[in-house]
Order: C-alpha cells, then structure tokens, then sequence
DNA sequence: ATTAGCTTGTGAAATCATTCACAAGCACAC
DNA sequence: GTGTGCTTGTGAATGATTTCACAAGCTAAT
C-alpha cells in the first residue's frame, strides 16, 4: 500500500475517538462532514483520508459509526493489548505511569525503570520501579512492543541504542533532545519546552 | 511579512537549542550543513528556513554561533520572560508545574489551579494550588501571557472559553479533546494516548 | 417507477513545503 | 591582486498535502 502521511494517521485516530462518542450517545450513522465538524477539518478532508483504505460510507447515508469504528480500530491496530514500557520515573515518567488514558486505549504500562536507587522498588499504579540494569533481559522476557522515554536528554540517544537493540521497534520521547534511530524503528517525540517556544513565537508575531 | 509554517518555526527552536550547545562547547561559527545534521534536516532546509527573517550568515564562513542564537530569540520571543498558569493540579498537571525545562527557557509558572478541594492548597515547587474560581481575578491581576491545560476531557473547552474571555491568547492543551479556540487565540495540543496510536499504525503497516 | 434530496468517492487543481542547483561572496594562501 | 576552496542565499523544480467540484449511488416519498 502506499505510504500513508501521518497527518493522515492522525487523524484517523480522532475520528475514531468522536465516533466513539457518536456511538454512546446512540447515534447509528455520521456524515463526513459531522466528523469534520469535530475535528476542525472539512468534510472532503474526512473522505479523502478515509479513500486511502478503502470505501466505508454509503452514498446520500454517511457511515455506519460501529462499522467506521471498527474499521479504524482494525487500520490503527487497535484492536489489541500494546505493552509499553517507561524509561525515567521522575515526574514525567510517574505521572505517564499512572495516566489512565493509556490503558483505556489497550496501551498497558507493564514495567517501569530508573537509574536513581532512591526511586527503585516505589510503586506507581501496581507497576513496581525496577533498576534499568534489568532492561535488557526483561524486554528478552517480557516483550514489550512500545517504549516511553522520560529520562534527562544526556541519557536519552543512549538509552535508546540499548532499546533498539533489544528489539524495541516503536518509541516515544519524551526527554529534550532529538534522537536518532535505525530506518525499521519509529520514533515520535513530545518536547514540551518547543511548544511553549511556538507558543512564544506566534504572541510575538501574530497582529490579528 | 508572510506567515511562516509551524514546521519552520519548530525547526527554528531546534537550531537554536544546538547553537547553545555549540557555544558552551566555545565554537565561535557554524555551517548550515552542521546545524542540519544536529537536527535531522538538511543543509538547504535549514538556509531556507533563516532566509524568512534575513540573512545571518557569511559566505564562505558560515554563521556566527553567537550572533544566530542571539536573531533566533529574537525571532520566537525568548528575549523575555513569559508569565504562565497551570489549570488542572492531577499528575500530569503535578509534573508540568514541576519540570525544569521551561523555567530555563524563560517560562514561569505563577499559578496553579484545581477544581478538587483536596488538591487547593498544596505547594508544587514553590507555587500553591489555587481554587479555579479564582482564575478570572487572578488573570486580571497577574496578566499571565500562557495557559497550560491538564484537566479531565469534559472540562477542557468551557475551561478554555473562561481563559479566552479573561484574555489569554496562547494555551498549551494536555487534555485528550479537541479545543475550539477564536482565531486570535494560538492554542497547541499535546495528546499522548494519540501518540501512542501514531506508533500502533506504524507497527502494525510498517514492513521494513 | 420516477423524482428530489443527500452524501460518498475521487480525479484534477491549487496550495504548501522541501530539495535542487548554482551564482555570489568571503577568507586565506601565495 | 589572483586563485582556490568553502558556504551562503535564493529562484526554480519537485514533491506532498489539501481543497475543489462533480458524477455516481443510495433512500424515501409520491
């Protein structure tokens, strides 16, 4: 298939959440551009996203909301439980530990590492801290599919040569800095720091 | 001047961070193509994106690292300090009050609010929770230029029509629902479980 | 059966972003 | 000062994404 822009995977992904919605509160079938409408695009975006997967609506109907859900969930692999692992357990990585959002989606925090022994053997939502020494044979037993990055910049390219070789394929960033991985591994990283700078960017320059 | 693309100004930020690395590393002139590998980009992209606000380097020589870092701040508002509230004192709102990253960057945290007695009243890093009735009156006094929102879902747009009316103009949304802002309000949104579904579609079609 | 009223799916057009490619400019050596 | 080696700044070309616009198809009413 061709490749997919990720703008477009994106979103995918709120449509299904506003279809979820749609679907709790009873509703059978949803127009593109009542999808639209939620997700502040327009309608032809909504059908021209959805044709690069195939034909899911009904002329002059819309779309079936438990099929189009379903459907997405099946396109955005969803419809299975995702381990993750985190990596950090200051703040960030407690706090993304304990986030409910997560496992409501089948994404479930099944270990959590640090390097700092003040903060081993704490427990966080039922997951114990362990020592990141045990990162590399429990990826061997445990099989994590998904890796979350919350560490101090240094220690994050670092860490993340130690994840790839250990046979983590999907990453997300969360420290300061860019990483590099290997062409067979995605990473996605969140820099809280650099949206406070677009922020700051747009203050300065927008004259609306 | 033209509107520039977020993805520029994002890149903008990136050069910037590596031209400080730069500097306390005492390298006095970098080159296009250095900046670029730094940031995973090219040699011509970076140009291009400078050559929107001038023309900063030498021909022949590269750019002065010190005299670039000093345009880039410049040119995304970071000559300042910017003045910003947290709504919304859970874990992820916790960790955001506490994360040294902005403060470094020239973003202070004044404030922090919550609707949940048991949480008003708690010191985070020097700042106490504060009852959200107090929002308005305290944005009249205190003229915060930036909101950062970590409230539940439901809460989030009739929390964000309270901050416009006050007068914030830029928000930074960590709840997992799309905002509606008007269009003289900048507002950028940091989702994470959708993140993580970015990364559940690359597993499940990437065959590299 | 025909018509009216919607809404999809999709090529084509338009817009937006990145990459190419090269003239112009600077520093240094001789 | 002339030449050599780099590197910038930028139009032009390419590539990617979004928007347009409309034929095709479905439902329901008559």
């Amino acid at each position: 298939m061709k490749r997919i822009a990720e703008s477009t995977v994106r979103r995918l992904s709120l449509y299904l959440r506003f279809l979820e919605e749609f679907e709790a509160q009873g509703h059978q079938t949803i127009s593109s551009g009542e999808l639209a409408a939620q997700g502040g695009t327009t309608s032809a975006q909504v059908r021209k996203d959805l044709s690069f997967f195939g034909s899911f609506g009904k002329r002059g109907l819309g779309y079936s909301v438990s099929a189009l859900s379903a459907s997405l969930r099946e396109i955005l692999g969803l419809g299975r439980q995702w381990n993750v692992i985190i990596v950090g357990a200051g703040k960030i990585g407690a706090a993304l530990a304990q986030y409910k959002g997560f496992r409501e989606r089948g994404f479930k925090v099944i270990a959590v590492y640090d390097a700092d022994s003040t903060r081993i053997g704490r427990t966080l939502d039922g997951v114990t801290v362990r020592d990141q020494k045990e990162l590399e044979t429990d990826i061997a037993k445990l099989k994590p599919q998904i890796a979350l990055i919350a560490v101090p910049a240094e220690a994050a390219q670092t860490l993340v040569y130690r994840l790839v070789k250990s046979g983590i394929r999907a990453i997300l960033n969360f420290a300061p800095t860019p990483i590099q991985v290997p062409p067979n591994v995605t990473l996605r990283s969140v820099n809280m720091a650099l949206e406070l700078e677009i922020l700051s960017y747009a203050l300065v320059n927008n004259d609306d």
